[in-house]
DNA sequence: ATGATTTGACCACA
DNA sequence: TGTGGTCAAATCAT
């Protein structure tokens, strides 16, 4: 997917929406004026903002893409006879369609487990590799993320592979736990180049423990599960405390950028829709 | 003890 | 041959 291509600028929008609904759960847990069977209530909606942003993205991460052509020639005459050999140790992605998405934030709701880092010739930032905490149970899912170099605050996240995966049960169902707090979804140690950050992150390990755990035992209660259900991320949480926020004039976007025109209510949907 | 991260090495592609 | 993607042993954290 290809920057400012329409699939993207969805993509784009329902990371918002993410962080939005994700801000959302914040602030209702935050009233206390609620009871707490209304308060389960309010989160477990968020959740559901949260799950339906996070299946478009994963039904759009399913589009296939004509923007990124980078395939290889061996590609297109091995498509109609797929290799049984085992994957590579390089370039197995080089058939794979990127969608790459400019983001904020490294948060996506998925949890990712970090495999790889690499500096990158003309790059100031590492280019770091993640791939689905669930590999174990065949998602194949992997992401790059690379610190932008004109804004150290955006991060280029490029995602190869679709997730096949079902652990939302554990997430969906973490989120309405009582007397705790929405879990824990993404390790990511993608900002992590300072102690303040390395700390979060040991922060997240505790958490995604326990969540995988508890994603094993729920993935074999629920063999129903299709989709991927994206939840609340600490680093959300962390851009939440530290006042991020998405609507601020000084984002890069908000002059004539699809994405201002959504706030606008002046998005162009039908062009959206067409195109896909 | 267990699991996650780091990092050097390996390997394939251009 | 250089670059970039992945592996896996070592290290670290809990």
């Amino acid at each position: 997917m290809a920057l400012g291509s329409p699939a993207a600028v969805v993509v784009e929008l329902m990371a918002m929406g993410q962080q939005s609904a994700a801000h959302l759960g914040e602030l209702l847990r935050a009233t206390s004026s609620s009871s707490p069977s209304q308060l389960c209530e309010q989160q477990e909606l968020a959740a559901e903002i949260l799950r339906c942003c996070g299946r478009v993205i994963a039904q759009l991460s399913r589009v296939p893409t004509t923007a990124n052509n980078k395939r290889k020639a061996v590609d297109s005459t091995t498509t109609s006879s797929l290799p049984a050999t085992p994957p590579s140790k390089k370039r197995a992605r080089g058939g794979e369609a990127a969608r790459e998405v400019r983001n904020e934030t490294t948060a996506d709701g998925f949890i990712w487990r970090k495999y790889g880092q690499k500096e990158i010739n003309g790059c100031k930032h590492p280019r770091l590799y993640y791939r689905c905490a669930f590999r174990a149970h065949g998602c194949a899912a992997t992401r790059r993320v690379q610190q932008s170099q004109d804004n150290p605050a955006a991060f280029l996240i490029a995602y190869y592979g679709d997730h096949t995966c079902g652990g939302e049960a554990a997430i969906a169902a973490a989120t309405c736990q009582e007397g705790d707090g929405m879990p824990p979804a993404v390790i990511n140690s993608g900002a992590s180049s300072n102690a303040a950050a390395a700390a979060a992150t040991a922060d997240r390990n505790m958490g995604l423990t326990t969540l995988l755990a508890a994603a094993e035992q729920r993935s074999c209660d629920s063999e129903t599960s299709q989709g991927w259900s994206p939840s609340f991320s600490s680093e959300m949480e962390m851009e939440m405390e530290a006042g991020f926020d998405f609507a601020g004039a000084d984002e890069p976007w908000a002059d004539s950028s699809p994405v201002w025109d959504f706030l606008n209510g002046s998005f162009d949907w039908e062009f959206v829709i067409n195109s896909l």
